[in-house]
DNA sequence: GCCCCCCGTGGAAGCGCTTCCATACCGCGT
DNA sequence: ACGCGGTATGGAAGCGCTTCCACGGGGGGC
């Protein structure tokens, strides 16, 4: 293996150069730049990562973390961070918390261990537990919020009011929101957009009805069960809210079977526009994935160089996709 | 930070002690490996990555070189990998090849810079320039196969071909075959897949017909344009094989769009058993994507340990999975 | 013309670990 | 009682880099 001193003999100067050269520090001439840097060229010298890490004490790596790995939404943001990460000297590591032993070996190592120059939280709610694990390491949030660290994310209250409103706006006042309740990780955006649908509600005049908020999982099979809970009712919804599109797909497929319209007997849009959702023309909000994560990686990789001064807060927007399968409610039987 | 000096004083031991109580190394007495694991709990006590990686020479990371972060296919994958590595010490870092340079500064990174013990390579050809790149590093390849590397795959031609007869047992004889022709990255499965598909054709006895194999994109919008161009053919297909469960998305939507019922007018298939399309009640093929990812992360930590003396090619099943879009071939109109 | 300062550079120290060698000690066989 | 083999352990060397300190030399100010 070609070492920093081997390069450093071939160019004829120190090792203390050829570091220089390597990290563009300005105090080097110009000539002497060229010299070492025709000299890298011909030994088809890389530096060692783990010496860089151990001497310097940057691994030019960032930790992305994330609750889970099963949901497009995850994937998206990903794609947005590498793309992000792809002009730089800084590699991704991929940590997930899916089990709760995981979250606190994760943590330590990434505090301690001394593994990543910043970790990247992605929906992973800032306790006051898990900031002090990670205290001292450079954070950014993605779709989610802590007056100390960065962040950047989408106003999912106002993002759910706007999609409430277009449903109002159609006539429906009998509007269901299925959506998970509970989320061992991820509280803050349910409890955000369950705030927007009720405060859309609280402004049309609308009586909000708890039957009218069932729990679901995040699946097409349980989003299809709520449907049949909420049909169950004595005065059914005319309009269903999903939380997520694969919940929306459940909660469709569902309704055809029952041999209900899409959307003459019933409106039903989702939250996220995954690419599917454009092909079964359902109306939902969308989440740009890819620009969260890209940005959430720019502002990593900023308090990386610089702890921020202000506290930043970004918040993308969101915007709403109206297809085919939200339409005005139908006049009420004769 | 506590390095190991710090334990070592803590448990009254030196620092080669403490070394060989983190690396389960077998000679140390077990009194005193007590009196050490207390010691690391007493102080927080976590190895730097960095300094294990410069003074052992393993990094305890693999690295996961996928050729793009687009499909569903890679995410499945990944959340496979990151399965089968929770357990273990190993870091997983993600390289995508996106574009050719960062092709290049990748490999070279990845063979010289020492940044991983191993490299599982994802549909990415194993060419000779570059194995001959990454010489010397563990290998392990997911759905591509090389005598000399470890790999499990997916048998992409038998399972394309047990589609293909599916559709003649249903009585089809016009069927097309919808799929990319090219890919830069993954050129292998692609003629897996066409092979099993003209296989099966041949064995039927039926005529191969070039326009019946349409080039497409990765996209369902792709697959639609592909269907418009199958029905202006002067005899269409009756049956419809799509490369991939998003074109397939496509197509469907397309047929409904042109009114023709499915399976009625028109059968489709897809290829992966993406999670919509079980809502979707496409009939496809389905690929183990996370099963392939474990078993290529495992594959390749056992290269790590120990370079395999026989070559090792696995394959794991993929099946048909009949739901409802297929149908038996529509009498011709009298 | 002299001094001072600063720029460019060389090289040693040290990052925190692994590993190897040397040493101490134990217990057994004789 | 002595020696030998083997086991448990301490500690120094060294992994390849960054960084800091020291030094030489050139130019500008007086």
């Amino acid at each position: 293996m070609t070492t920093i001193q081997d390069v450093a003999r071939e160019a004829g100067v120190g090792v203390g150069t050829v570091s220089r050269v390597l990290s563009r520090h300005p105090r080097v001439a110009p000539a002497t730049r060229a010299r070492v840097e025709r000299a890298i060229e011909r030994l088809g010298y890389r530096p060692s990562r783990a010496a860089r890490a151990l001497a310097g004490g940057r691994t030019h790596t960032i930790a992305v973390v994330v609750p889970l790995l099963t949901r497009h939404y995850y994937f998206g943001l990903l794609a947005g961070i590498v793309a992000a990460l792809a002009d730089t000297e800084y590699l991704l590591t991929l940590r997930v918390l899916e089990r709760p032993e995981d979250k606190v070996r994760a943590l330590d190592d990434l505090a301690r261990g001394g593994s990543a120059d910043g970790v990247l939280l992605v929906r992973t709610p800032p306790t006051p537990e898990l900031l002090d694990r990670l205290s001292g390491v450079p954070l950014a949030l993605i779709d989610g919020a802590h007056p100390a660290v960065p962040s950047v994310g989408v106003d999912h209250t106002a993002a759910a009011a706007t999609m409430t409103e277009h449903l109002i706006s159609l006539g429906h006042e009998r509007i269901a929101l299925i959506d998970r309740v509970r989320d061992p990780f991820d509280q803050q955006v349910l409890t955000a957009r369950r705030r927007g649908y009720r405060n859309s509600l609280e402004r049309a005049g609308i009586r909000r009805r708890p039957e009218y908020e069932p729990h679901t999982e995040w699946s097409a099979e349980s989003g299809a069960a709520a449907l049949d809970t909420l049909l169950a009712l004595p005065e059914p919804p005319t309009a269903v809210f999903a939380g997520g599109d694969t919940i929306a797909i459940g909660v469709l497929d569902r309704a055809r079977q029952r041999g209900l319209t899409v959307p003459g007997d019933l409106s039903v849009c989702g939250y996220g526009d995954i690419e599917l959702a454009r092909y079964l023309a359902l109306t939902t909000v969308h989440v740009p994935v890819a620009d969260l994560g890209r940005r959430g990686a720019e502002l990593l990789l900023q308090a990386i160089d610089a702890p921020p001064a202000a506290p930043i807060r970004e918040r993308l927007p969101s915007s709403l996709v109206v297809r085919a399968t939200c339409g005005p409610r139908r006049p009420p039987t004769q």
